[in-house]
DNA sequence: ACCATGTCAATAAACTTAGTCGAGAAGGAG
DNA sequence: CTCCTTCTCGACTAAGTTTATTGACATGGT
């Protein structure tokens, strides 16, 4: 797949702490299962995020993680990029490519690559957090709605 | 990446039968020679794009593997969708995950991968192999071209 | 002082990817 | 009919990646 379960587990995190943003810190084992993670895998996670600057922590009694970011000022894409999800589509291009090719320019197949690499990027730079906790409001008032009306 | 190697040697391969579309069967070891494969790898995947139906073979001397699709009515899309290389975005969707998930229609990231997987489709299935070969014979011309105005 | 929590590095199991190997079957030329 | 050439088939291996798990440790609050 092109993103692998450690990257939806992060999403899933950071959603999971973005809803709570300004709040008092998230214990490790509260997200963990909120979220259905494997709580020593979603530490691996978090302090990963912590590295990247996304999320921050306490100690102790009452501690746990929080958000550093704004929900409405992450974009999806920065999460996947920083966790490696959004690779280039091949491992050809970039400017430090593992396989070198010596076609470069002239291949016939890099338009397609780069067309890629922008469309998936242009799915993931377009939404926020503050969409996905919008969506999941609405989605939970349709639903009500949807109850209403069904009977 | 989301295409593999080996899907990109099988798009290298195609292309290299593309062009010989209509004429005598290439050998396994000259492909392998004129796209840099490892022919005994070349094998496996060849045969693989014969059960798709895409190429067939003559054994003996003088034989080889020929096209059997013209090029103008395959797109690269159907290559990668056949070698799996084109997969869901996440292992959750489609209609046999294999990741099951209880959300489902209600998860808010559903949408992003639904976008994804339409984005990534509408880039690969929207290119032929025959619009590579014309490329290629553009680039080619373009390059000449060139070196003329360059001095 | 103690307990609750995050922190860190190492390791392991499962899976995927990339490639190899040897023996066999079928077509064509002589 | 026999020999050579080429494809065919299934098993195998090596390396890398993913998905965790574990135990010992550090730190903050009461």
């Amino acid at each position: 797949m092109i993103v692998s379960k450690k990257s939806k587990y992060a999403m899933r995190a950071v959603f999971s702490l973005a809803k709570r943003f300004g709040e008092s810190p998230v214990k490790i084992a509260d997200i963990a299962e909120e979220q259905s993670i494997p709580p020593r895998f979603l530490e691996v996670i978090l302090s990963q995020l912590k590295q990247g600057g996304f999320v921050d922590s306490r100690r102790g009694s009452e501690g746990g993680y929080y958000m550093v970011t704004p929900p409405d000022q992450l974009s999806v894409g920065k999460i996947l990029r920083f966790f490696d999800a959004l690779k280039e589509p091949v491992e050809c291009m970039g400017d430090n490519p593992k396989e070198k090719c010596d076609l470069k320019a002239n291949c016939v197949f890099m338009p397609l690559w780069e067309n890629l690499s922008a469309a998936i990027s242009g799915v993931f730079d377009s939404t926020t957090f503050q969409d996905l906790i919008l969506k999941e409001k609405e989605k939970k008032e349709c639903g009500a709605k949807s109850l209403f009306y069904v009977i």
